[in-house]
DNA sequence: CTGTTAGCGCTTTCAA
DNA sequence: TTGAAAGCGCTAACAG
């Protein structure tokens, strides 16, 4: 079904067919409603392949994710997917696995889609192949929970939010404050989170134990558990992310420990799924959805503008610690 | 850049560099490493929507699900996506938010980008307008998660599955077997839940007490719980979802039950979350990323043999029981 | 206000 | 084995 066949049968020219969409006030509203009869009629749909080929513009926006197993950035693509949709322009989506390899490939699949311009969550921005690439290509683009000088970045202040977690915690009486986090070489946001946790300890005047890192996020409860089992153990635990969080209070409860009346644990994130598991997450709330809509709007503008997004253009949005049950002040008996 | 550039710059037609990408034994070896190096040289990635326009073929797989933000689908879509890419595929995810009008829509926009497939979760198969429409556009399609007689699906047999669930509880003493569920309109799946769930009761010759029918996810906790501290309250609930198990969990919890002692829950879906839960969610597990992986093969294998699929090609994969720490004996002083 | 037409980048006959 | 050229469906000058 083509605009030829639609123009035929309505007895016009294919440009006004054309102008009939794109530019409903350039023709009668006579011919308009005449066309506009004959394509629903048709069941005409324009071919998108050919008016991207045409106009060098495919109003799509690529995104670049490591994973949609993490609720994090499935809210985010949500509310990416969402401002997308309002701006009038639709998304692809790809996931990386957390693979610089996979980032590379995903902007030149990108590319060849000819995608207006792409919202990216890379592992590090300052080592990233694929921005490079990108910024050589001219593409718009912005970077999501990444934060990186040289980049527009919209994200919140990850490092802020952890130094606070650990006041949080000093303030309930907590000394023994342990970090647990992914591997720290596959994000900069764990790099950020961890950086903030050692402020915090160092303003609170505490030595910080090493970080429990776990590699393979399968193993997280062993890990973790085992570490809780040591004589010296934390009586709380901060945790690079959310879904850490949850493995963690499992390590709890297999370590025969209460949470929060034996060990206090706080997340990162503010997955929505953390308010409904009991006891109920504590944790930093980003607002995952908002990063989203709010890259969709960044990289919108600029596409209309033309204008080029500077670093400077990015966003840090507030976040929030969500109070929940998996935190409280540490017991008396060893404090 | 284009195709003419390289052409250009390795001094040969533009039909050649096509085949030297397309069909690399067409060309002499030493035409192939020129092409090859000039067009690596120059950052050439081949124009998508050209191809696309001119080829009539898109190599596009286009994707609807309800939501991104229950996990059952975004482990489907992992499996989607892998799949696709394997066979050489991309995708185009889109979401509909359990709405009939975004389904509709999902499918005009999938076909105006010229997908040579899709996949879908649709609400109902039998009411759908958007089905209606794909099989008039005579567009190969697999349903996934849906079951129908007039459709190609990929699902598991849910009605036996919740069947059996049922008389596991029936085996650990359970009398008092209640479901919850969400909105049974809004789903094929939900009520072919519900439907096992009351064939398992009648089965065990016990009367089921009405469904607990949840509209708003959001409440489920509030009215899940409150129906919890009836007098004659369930020692078992089946829950139609794992979302609204680990809701149902909360449920517990606030109504002073514990769970597995007092309560027994049971999910559907196999969420991998679950695992990490403590107690961990006793489910029927789906094979998730299969299910999406599976459809993707059909799909591919009937765009390759240019034969439309017929609902017999379905399949209906296994499913199994995940036995968790939510799910035990009724305790003696009731039964 | 409407029509004619060139051409976006690519693949694919058809000839050489 | 390679090249010339048509044309996929659409939009945007330009002309009328």
């Amino acid at each position: 079904m083509s605009i030829q066949a639609v123009a035929r049968k309505a007895g016009v020219s294919v440009a006004t067919v054309s102008r009939a969409f794109n530019f409903p006030d350039k023709v009668t509203p006579a011919t308009r409603a005449l066309v506009e009869s004959v394509a629903r009629e048709l069941g005409y749909l324009p071919n998108a392949s050919a008016r991207t080929l045409r106009t060098q513009r495919s109003r799509v926006l690529g995104v670049v994710l490591p994973t949609l197993l993490n609720p994090t950035f499935a809210e985010c693509l949500q509310g990416i997917a969402a401002a997308a949709h309002a701006a009038g322009y639709a998304i692809l989506p790809l996931t990386t696995a957390y693979e610089i390899a996979q980032e590379e490939d995903a902007v030149s699949r990108l590319i060849a889609a000819n995608v207006d311009g792409m919202i990216l969550v890379v592992s590090s921005p300052s080592t990233s192949a694929a921005l490079a690439r990108l910024q050589a290509a001219g593409s718009p683009y912005v970077l999501a929970y990444n934060r990186h000088p040289a980049h527009p970045c919209v994200s919140v202040d990850s490092e802020g939010a952890s130094a606070d977690v650990v006041a949080r915690l000093v303030a309930l009486g907590h000394r023994e404050i342990a970090m647990v986090s992914g591997t720290l070489a596959a994000s900069d946001r764990s790099q950020q989170r961890y950086r903030g946790y050692l402020q915090g300890m160092a303003a609170a005047g505490l030595a910080a134990p090493p970080l429990l890192e776990v590699p393979f996020v399968e193993s997280a409860v062993d890990a973790v558990s085992r570490h809780l089992r040591q004589p010296q153990r934390p009586t709380a635990l901060f945790c690079s992310n959310d879904l850490l969080a949850i493995r963690s209070l499992r390590a709890a409860a297999r370590a025969g420990l209460q949470v929060p009346r034996d060990l206090a644990v706080v997340g990162f994130d503010g997955i929505a799924l953390g308010e409904d598991l009991t006891p109920m997450l504590s944790t930093v709330a980003q607002p995952n959805s908002e990063i989203g809509a709010r890259s969709v709007e960044l990289l919108v503008q600029a596409l209309a503008s033309g204008t080029p997004l500077s670093p400077e253009a990015g966003l840090l949005l507030p976040h929030a610690f969500r109070t929940g049950e998996s935190c409280g002040p540490v017991p008396s008996t060893v404090a």
